[in-house]
DNA sequence: GCCAACGTTGGC
DNA sequence: GCCAACGTTGGC
């Protein structure tokens, strides 16, 4: 079933990346990418369920203050993960072959970057996005669905001044903390 | 660097 | 098929 980019079917995802090997600033170097390395089945069905024109957040992980920082759109739809067959690949799988490559990945494009990062802290104090796997203390999924007033939800604080947080004394620092005007 | 929360593995 | 042990993720 082939639908139009436009279509009301489109969908959102959220990508998790550690700046520090794969950051958005490498998909904007990069234009598009390759999204391989998934290795948890949770995540791999996410992406069998994806369309080229869904749009996805690019979150960064594993830093002091994670956050989303940017859009990216699916160009390619799922194929093999083809880095599960290389030994020499940190993501090797040795119960991959050839014909059961196991591992599926899809391409992404960057697409822009949001007006500002929206971080975990702002996202776990916005009551709507409680549901949200990402905010969910424990949850590890590197790739998840985003509903459709998730999305939008976070797209109108990234062109809003953060609140402040001051859950801990050493968190007023920083662009966070200035007021908004 | 710590450690909680997961997913995976393997003994039984 | 249960579940303890283990490795990994990722916020803090």
């Amino acid at each position: 079933m082939n639908l139009p980019a436009h279509c009301p079917q489109m969908r959102y995802w959220l990508f998790k990346s550690e700046p520090e090997s794969y950051g958005f600033e490498h998909l904007h170097d990069d234009r598009q990418t390759a999204w391989s390395g998934v290795r948890n089945f949770q995540a791999r069905n996410f992406m069998l369920e994806m369309r080229i024109g869904d749009e996805g957040f690019f979150y960064h992980s594993n830093i002091k203050d994670p956050a989303i920082v940017g859009i990216v759109r699916v160009v390619r739809e799922a194929h093999a993960d083809l880095t599960a067959l290389d030994p020499k690949s940190t993501y090797y799988d040795p119960r991959a072959t050839p014909d059961k490559p196991i591992w599926q990945l899809v391409d992404v494009a960057y697409e822009r970057a949001l007006p500002r990062p929206v971080t975990l802290t702002e996202l776990r104090a916005h009551a709507p996005l409680a549901g949200m796997p990402l905010v969910q203390r424990g949850t590890r999924l590197s790739v998840q669905p985003v509903s459709p007033t998730q999305w939008k939800a976070i797209l109108h604080m990234s062109e809003r001044s953060p609140k402040v947080f001051r859950s801990s004394p050493g968190n007023a620092r920083g662009a966070g903390a200035r007021p908004a005007r």
